[in-house]
DNA sequence: GAGCACTGC
């Protein structure tokens, strides 16, 4: 393909019009504003000012960081690497005494105040608060574009409510490093002390933020301390829902990144909504609860039906409302917000025309149980360019279009590259590299970065550094990041219109990886990482009408993933019909009587649907149903094989703990070094084995890790993970008694086999006499994962953990087991 | 002969 065949032009500049006008309108305004270079340059000065992990969705009109080192950090790094910055922007203290402390943590919140002024919903926060001042429950969604300070502000402008006095707010975040960054930010512009490092004031409260993810919590119990705003990852708050069922410890939940539709979010949503707005038995909290979504798009629409759905008196609401004089104000108001972004008018009438309840008496009447509200964003105009022609391959289309840029574009601008998964990356990464070779002396260097989340910590944190001078960057990534990680320094990025996704198909009880065209959300979402510091491009390497015929959302998960583990979570909470459960997107009957059925023939559910006292002590395990029920299992007396099978389901839970080797030579090696640790017995063995040889490795275990090509990073989650399921079997009353750990090794072998083969009853293959396996339910080939230590081996019949569809059906994580095993456990499970 | 991204007391 040549460069000319990239459209450059008319075309791309008119998408940008119709979708971006606000861009367009506000780049005037804010080059002049906030991000200027002459703000961060002050802020530098000061001396307690630390580079903090940048939010991500919300930025500081001020990034926080030293432009020396360009390091610009996204919501998501790595979470040591948040842990190893001193808590809450203040370095530590030389005046030691607590009031000291507290008054260096005041001193630099008000420093951070004049920062928080200038970000774009600084000026909504009475408008904010007003929505949610009723007596009544109520919901708040609010939309914002990137940029717009949501994450940070809304909680701290809820604080000073009257019904949120003494209370406690909770935000929720699809993942742990959001959390953890959110929680610390807010803390320092507070002024207050973080977590655990709270320890109360004698007579008076402190005040104090925490967060509460995995492993991970820092909320203090000390008796003076009030926490006001704890940020949680969404699993978190919905085990916090199993405990609290009202979650009468909040005043408020924030439910922030809506838009990304994870299966927590919609599970939350839905208890929420039962919360909230519940049949009407009475009023189950003491104080109502509000709620704000927070969403980036501008799907408001479903949103709003969705919970004026649920609210009993959605009747009693609209006649208030259209009898109301002010109705127009209110209605009208969210209308033209969406019109307008909709319709893409730029200048449609805004905030103007909104009516402030808080200078109006009367308004406060007018706001009903559920309002929307739109915040502006902050980022930079990016220019689109489509292809003319679709591309046949687009790592060649990236190639051209990649070098095309390379010999237009003057530094600074480094280039973001979306693939779709580890294959194109390299193969695409080679090809750059060979390309670079040729290139002119006179233009700058090419650094290409690969970015995925299999690699290694090191490698992942190279695109934060600054590259050597006269330099670019060109960074080839996943999805990793378009949400998780942000890239600094990235003004051109080059999206292949691609994305890997694994999608369930309950039929066949596997999970299939394909690539697929991303959505048009998706798309946008590449797109704003080219504007996060200047103006910028991207390329799509895909025509504009194709564009057009992109789904309009990224699929919700939970279309398209195993629901069993979300129906227990239902049937913990008491929903006994769980096709009656609110859901934004309600999965297809079948896909939730097929997890009705699997965790019936798990024991997790009885024959009339209630659940079991074995589904309960399931559901409160952070494990899938399967592994809950493995566990469950091994803590049988007359078994005991609990810490053994705890350590197969540790590493289980965690990425790969082998770590990919790519040159043939050094898989070589790998295979030799890991002889010791291989059982012919097959993977779930051979990582108890791995498991078992670490632990006894004292001295230097990162040592030993490289030694045998084992993941040290994932082996470190093992540890964690693992002592978290021991603290829990404890503290569940699963015993283990160590008497049969002395047994023959074999038959404590065939135990554990025969422990693990509960949980994966559907998962188990027989040798058929043309060498291929097949399915013993289903009666589907399934061929064995290159990646098994069982690879190309035949064995009577097999077991696997994961079934999942590339190319073909592989097994992975595979053991062999005996065909009478098989018999007995059918048999008893009814199937 | 091959591994999208997250998460959980």
């Amino acid at each position: 393909m040549s460069p000319e065949s990239i459209q450059n032009g008319d075309s791309a500049s008119k998408s940008i019009d119709q979708r971006g006008m606000k861009r367009k309108r506000l780049q005037s305004q804010e080059h002049g504003s906030g991000e200027s270079s002459t703000v961060n340059g002050e802020l530098r000065k000061e001396p307690s000012t630390e580079p903090s992990p940048r939010d991500d969705q919300d930025d500081y009109p001020v990034g926080n960081f030293s432009p020396d080192t360009k390091l610009r950090l996204g919501k998501s790094i790595s979470i040591r690497d948040l842990e190893n910055r001193p808590h809450g922007g203040v370095q530590a203290s030389q005046d030691t005494s607590t009031n000291g402390r507290l008054r260096q943590l005041r001193s630099q919140a008000t420093i951070l105040r004049k920062f928080r002024q200038q970000l774009p919903i600084w000026p909504s926060s009475s408008t904010i608060r007003s929505f949610l001042q009723s007596d009544r429950p109520q919901v708040l969604i609010l939309t914002g574009e990137t940029g717009s300070g949501k994450s940070t502000q809304v909680p701290q402008f809820l604080l000073s409510e009257r019904w949120c006095r003494n209370g406690c707010i909770a935000v929720t975040e699809p993942r742990r490093v959001a959390a953890i960054g959110l929680a610390k930010r807010v803390g320092s512009e507070m002024g207050v002390r973080l977590g655990k490092e709270a320890k109360g004031l004698g007579k008076r409260q402190e005040d104090s933020v925490g967060w509460s993810v995995r492993l991970d919590n820092n909320v203090s119990r000390a008796r003076g301390v009030r926490t006001r705003i704890k940020y949680l990852t969404e699993g978190m708050l919905l085990r916090e829902l199993l405990r609290d069922p009202y979650l009468e410890s909040y005043a408020a939940v924030i439910v922030d990144e809506v838009h990304e539709r994870s299966i927590g979010v919609d599970l939350l949503l839905g208890f929420l909504r039962l919360l909230l707005f519940g049949e009407g038995d009475g009023p189950k909290r003491k104080n109502p609860l509000k709620l704000v979504v927070m969403s980036a798009t501008t799907n408001v629409e479903s949103l709003k039906e969705f919970f004026s759905e649920g609210c009993p008196d959605r009747k009693a609401l609209v006649e208030q409302i259209s009898t109301e004089e002010a109705e127009g104000e209110w209605e009208g108001f969210s209308d033209a917000e969406s019109e307008a972004f909709a319709s893409k008018k730029p200048d449609a009438p805004k905030k103007a025309h909104v009516a402030h309840p808080q200078d109006n008496k009367l308004a406060k009447a007018q706001v009903g149980p559920v309002s929307s509200y739109h915040v502006e964003g902050r980022q930079y105009p990016v220019k689109i360019v489509y292809l003319n022609e679709p591309t046949q391959d687009f790592v060649e289309s990236a190639l051209s279009q990649i070098f095309e840029i390379h010999r237009k574009e003057p530094l600074p601008g480094d280039i973001l590259v979306f693939l779709t998964g580890q294959d194109t990356i390299e193969s695409l990464e080679r090809l750059i590299n060979q390309c670079a070779q040729e290139l002119d002396r006179k233009l700058p260097r090419v650094l290409t970065l690969p970015l995925f989340a299999a690699l290694p910590q090191a490698a992942q944190q190279r695109v934060f550094e600054r590259p050597p001078s006269f330099t670019r960057k060109v960074i080839l990534s996943t999805n990793l990041a378009e949400t998780s990680i942000t890239v600094p320094g990235v003004r051109y990025v080059v999206d292949s219109g691609k994305v890997k996704v694994k999608q369930y198909r309950s039929r066949l009880g596997l999970d299939s990886l394909l690539v697929k065209p991303i959505s048009r959300s998706s798309s946008i979402q590449r797109q704003g990482r080219a504007g996060r510091e200047a103006p910028g491009i991207c390329y799509r390497l895909y025509t504009e009408p194709d564009f057009l015929q992109m789904e309009n959302e990224t699929m919700p998960e939970i279309l398209r993933s195993d629901l069993s583990g979300s129906v227990l979570s239902m049937k913990a909470c008491g929903i006994s019909d769980v096709a009656e459960f609110p859901l934004l997107s309600p999965p297809p009957r079948d896909a939730l009587e097929k997890a009705l059925i699997h965790l019936l023939q798990l024991g997790a559910l009885n024959d009339s649907g209630d659940i079991t006292e074995v589904g309960k002590q399931m559901s409160k395990m952070p494990l899938s149903p399967n592994l809950a029920r493995i566990i469950i299992e091994a803590s049988q007396p007359e078994l005991d094989c609990l810490e053994d099978v705890i350590d197969i389901i540790a590493c289980l839970s965690v990425e790969n703990i082998f770590i990919n080797v790519v040159s043939d030579e050094k898989r070589e090696q790998a295979h030799e070094a890991r002889q010791n640790l291989y059982r012919r017995e097959g993977d779930h063995l051979t990582m108890l084995a791995t498991v078992q040889a670490y632990l006894s490795e004292h001295s230097n275990r990162k040592a030993w890790a490289e030694k045998y090509f084992v993941s040290h990073r994932a082996m470190q989650s093992v540890m964690d993970i693992r002592k978290q399921l021991l603290a829990q079997c404890v503290q569940m009353g699963l015993s283990s008694n160590s008497s049969f750990q002395n047994s023959e090794p074999e038959k404590r072998t065939v135990t554990i086999l025969r422990c693990l083969l509960k949980g994966f009853m559907g998962n188990i293959a027989r040798l058929m006499p043309d060498g291929s396996y097949r399915t013993i339910l289903g009666n589907q080939t399934v061929a064995i994962h290159p990646s098994s230590v069982l690879f190309s081996k035949k064995v009577e019949a097999i077991m696997f953990s994961e079934f999942v569809f590339t190319n073909k059906s592989y097994a992975r994580g595979v053991s062999s087991i005996q065909m009478d095993w098989i018999g007995e456990l059918l048999a008893g499970s009814g199937i």
